[in-house]
DNA sequence: TTTAAAAATGCAACAATGTTGCAATTAATT
DNA sequence: AATTAATTGCAACATTGTTGCATTTTTAAA
């Protein structure tokens, strides 16, 4: 199996490597705080670096929900270029984790004399694990 | 016609009112810069606690999408303390404005396991003025 | 209308978050 | 192995947001 690097033509440094990591660690999305913390030496400027440029190449996608920081999630292979991803966004009132929900049926909007080229859905609740 | 702040127990300052005009001259959802430009004298303290306080008390609400500072904008009458808009946040990608737009059929979303409190749905495209 | 209590404001100082230029280092290419 | 291209990390800075506290303004009460 090919690098996604590799596919992506970036370069396959350490310290992608290791951030890369993290995000495979953890099922949901994360926050830069997390991580700093995961990180063996956490250099801010690299970081923030890197997650524009995970950003820019489709390797994640950025999820911001209403008073909080953003967090951050890998994108799912078949992820397009404009990050058309068909899930959406769940955050749990109780763990407060967010997660990529996949959906069957995507909602479709249409609005009289508006174009509609993506949609974004964020939901609170509680979670599979909260919510028993 | 009763005051907002005294139907919402504040006090009704001078710059408070100056802040709830400036929302009122938008039609659209504005960022903080935009208000800082249009108040005669701008402090940045009393301002963010002022958008912090007009949340709390539900005169604003907070629309966060991505890549973006965080946009503001009028709640309509029936919102309750939820912020339970019926309406989704349109994005225009030329004109760039962010608008709240009433939405006839608030497509209901259920996931298996997962109970859905809140529902928040942004959209991107061209909105009515640019789409023609 | 004056007074007392409560709330909001503004300053200073700070904390957190994010950016840029540039030299040194590391990775990819030949 | 050598050259080129890209990434890293430091320093310095810019932006954004917060807190304590004294002053001022608003509101409520007499």
């Amino acid at each position: 199996m090919e690098s996604i690097f590799k596919k992506k033509k970036m370069s396959a440094t350490p310290f992608r490597n290791e951030v890369l990591a993290i995000f495979n660690k953890y099922n949901s999305a994360i926050p830069l705080s997390i991580i700093e913390d995961e990180l063996k030496s956490h250099n801010r400027i690299t970081l923030y670096r890197t997650i524009k440029i995970f950003l820019e190449k489709g390797i994640i996608h950025e999820i911001n929900l209403n008073g909080e920081s953003s967090n951050y999630a890998l994108c799912k292979e078949e992820c397009g270029d404009n990050h058309n991803h068909q899930h959406i966004h769940f955050k749990c009132s109780i763990c407060s984790q967010v997660t990529c929900v996949d959906i069957d049926r995507f909602p479709k909007i249409t609005l009289p004399n508006f174009k509609i080229d993506q949609l974004e859905i964020q939901a609170n609740g509680l979670c599979e694990k909260c919510n028993n």
